[in-house]
DNA sequence: AGCATGACTAGGC
DNA sequence: AGCCTAGCCATGC
């Protein structure tokens, strides 16, 4: 039976924002809340992402920090969620950070 | 019920 | 430019 769909009305919007990132395509933690409905409500969107049991199924890796940086620590996740955003087409730069004007996802 | 934690952000100095 | 602070939300103990 498909998973029970626990937590509160937010944390459902927020996965349905999430699901809603295409593929190719990053998304702030700011936009994710304000998608959900709760513009200040960042830190519940990256409650649900640092959660393992809550990430299955989302894009996760499509989620990144306003400076168009990857949140996670070297070491850490920062390296599997580089690979998988670069399996996607996405270029990083030098620098480490991708091009928000180029890949940010505007629905 | 209260406090701590967590992949953030904007603003101030 | 880099560091500090306050604001915000859900969850766990």
């Amino acid at each position: 039976m498909p998973q029970q769909e626990t937590g509160t009305e937010l944390s459902q919007r927020i996965k349905r924002a999430l699901k809603r990132i295409p593929r190719g395509k990053v998304a702030t933690y700011a936009q994710i809340a304000a998608l959900a409905g709760h513009p200040r409500a960042v830190r519940a969107v990256f409650w649900i992402l640092h959660s393992s049991s809550r990430k299955a199924k989302l894009p996760w890796q499509r989620v990144i920090n306003s400076r168009g940086r990857i949140s996670l620590k070297l070491g850490n996740g920062y390296e599997q969620q580089r690979a998988l955003l670069e399996r996607e087409g996405i270029v990083f730069e030098l620098g480490g950070s991708v091009d928000l004007g180029r890949y940010q996802w505007r629905p």
